[in-house]
DNA sequence: CTAGATTGGTTTGTGCCACGAACTAACTAG
DNA sequence: CTAGTTAGTTCGTGGCACAAACCAATCTAG
């Protein structure tokens, strides 16, 4: 039972919890970036490159997620108005609904693993992980945004 | 600033961290898999079938995963003594170097990810973590395996 | 001992993900 | 009006993931 590094044991986490997140999406048939896509989506009105950024993703790898997702009905392209080169997606209702069910069921998961700790403990653990999240989004300047959307540099 | 969820946290952070490894193999043209390959053989020798298991992929997914790896000299398929149907996975000496120079880098980011909690903070995260890890273990009967594998249900 | 079942691995086919390069259309500066 | 930039798509390549079909070795019933 050696005691594992912290290192070691975020990593463990990570891949613990976003295991959970692929299995969840996996039941209706969603990749992880799928998931991500509709996360992203459920707030946002994005054109397809600032969709890129938000992902993490190169621009054509965003044209043919999101070509899938609008053929499964899940998102739509919409020609904006202010720039007639640009496109902006968003969420169909099907989109929008499939995207609470995953979240929900994920959540789930989560609180069910957490619940493994006691009270305390999970208000620490809760309290802390918020603070590491909110002092690096402050050292790399990057705005906080939600759910299923990684921090990336 | 809407203080997210403990489930919204764990996810954050959960791609935060991923991220980094990703990145860090990336600089060594290794996916996230590859390295989770390297990573299992550390301080293993498994069969294709018990590698599956270990890395929570199909066989057939193995067979072309160690294919590559096998191709780029990193692993080697070493036949079984005792079934000669099986097939023993290790690392060559080149894979084993490139999987520590990885973990070290990993390890710096982490590191420097977690410099932006006071040393208290970080030392109750981590007993935490080990913490939550190690009860879910036990919860699930499953054994903790060290860096950079899943624990499977 | 042998016929049938099981097991370990590979191969093949399909689909998603990811990127870079090349391309079109639209916008912007000068 | 022209040159250069920007938004998005398309194409080609390669990794990842699975299921199904397959082969060879091993096990097991009878």
């Amino acid at each position: 039972m050696a005691s594992l590094s912290i290192v070691d044991g975020l990593a463990q986490l990570s891949f613990l919890v976003l295991g959970r997140l692929e299995r969840r999406a996996a039941e209706h048939d969603l990749s992880i970036v799928q998931t991500r896509l509709l996360g992203v989506l459920r707030d946002r009105r994005p054109t397809m490159l600032e969709l890129a950024k938000l992902l993490g993703l190169d621009k054509s790898s965003v044209s043919g997620l999101v070509d899938r997702a609008e053929r499964r009905g899940l998102v739509t392209r919409i020609p904006s108005a202010a720039d007639r080169r640009s496109v902006l997606v968003g969420l169909t209702e099907q989109g929008r609904t499939l995207a609470a069910e995953v979240a929900a069921r994920f959540e789930a998961d989560v609180t069910e693993i957490l619940a493994l700790l006691p009270d305390a403990d999970r208000k620490s653990l809760s309290s802390l992980v918020s603070g590491l999240l909110v002092a690096h989004a402050r050292a790399n300047g990057v705005d906080l945004f939600d759910t299923l959307v990684p921090s990336h540099e």
